[in-house]
DNA sequence: ATAGGGTCTCTAGTAACTAGAGGTTCAAGA
DNA sequence: TCTTGAACCTCTAGTTACTAGAGACCCTAT
């Protein structure tokens, strides 16, 4: 049994946010101490490992709650289980889509001015101003 | 001169978005009609296509902010606003390479358990369960 | 026994909006 | 000119996933 620095410590998790993820219901209530503090043990560093992980993922704090309770009632699971994994999928790949765009406008406007000389316009405002500038839409 | 709702329309920010904007100084304190509601002009619109475009960038408020004040005191302006630039396209490509193993990550551990059979243990809990399972640190 | 670091609860703050309540104004049609 | 209803007004509170702080209590090592 060891405490909630302890349990930070090692998940890498701050301490607020462990009781966040209490209170949130994603953990169940620890049991505490004669004092009122909380104790965890192996269990608890493993259900917290794998909030973690799936938040670093980018899943919402509702889709781990869903994956939660499929560990917990684990009849056909799995595959609500993929459909989760998969439109977190579709999620990042179309983030990654946006952001390639944007990528290629940003580096073109800051490419705009940094040479010697052009001062008299900036180009960074005069691209943010001018959307008829950018290659596509967005 | 045009109301807040045809500002809306034109620009595609939402009227409550609009009246945010102006509560955080990104656009100055509209006009007003005796009966007090807004009144915008083209001045307005710029100024808003502006925000609404540097928004989609990913630049935030505060950024935002910093580039509006450049443009209204033009002494100097064009490098930092080239900063603000290119430290935005810091983060986007930041964001990309960590999008890109999360989607390699996530598309390994769909693929895990979608065809028949496999159903005694969910691979999708599993992989989030084990970061071992992972190719790299995230 | 006591010192000080860790822990407790609770409230409020963050970014960038969005939604709703309750009331007022504008513009178009009768 | 009057009326009606859509659009507008302000203000408060809610969203997501935390983070920070206050003031009080606990635990452990010396």
């Amino acid at each position: 049994m060891f405490s909630i620095g302890e349990l930070s410590k090692r998940t890498k998790v701050k301490v607020p946010t462990i009781r966040y993820y209490e209170d949130m219901g994603l953990l169940p209530e620890a049991e505490r101490t004669s004092g009122n503090q909380r104790r965890y043990d192996k269990a608890g560093l493993e259900r917290l490992s794998f909030i973690r992980h799936a938040r670093d993922l980018g899943f919402s704090i509702e889709a781990i709650s869903s994956l939660i309770e499929l560990q917990e009632h684990p009849d056909r699971s799995c595959e609500t289980a993929t459909d989760i994994a998969m439109s977190q999928l579709d999620d990042v790949r179309a983030k990654i889509k946006r952001l390639k765009t944007l990528e290629k406008e940003l580096s073109r406007i800051s490419k705009g001015c940094d040479g010697e000389g052009v001062s008299e316009d900036c180009y960074v405002l005069a691209s943010l101003a001018d959307h008829n500038l950018c290659d596509r839409e967005h």
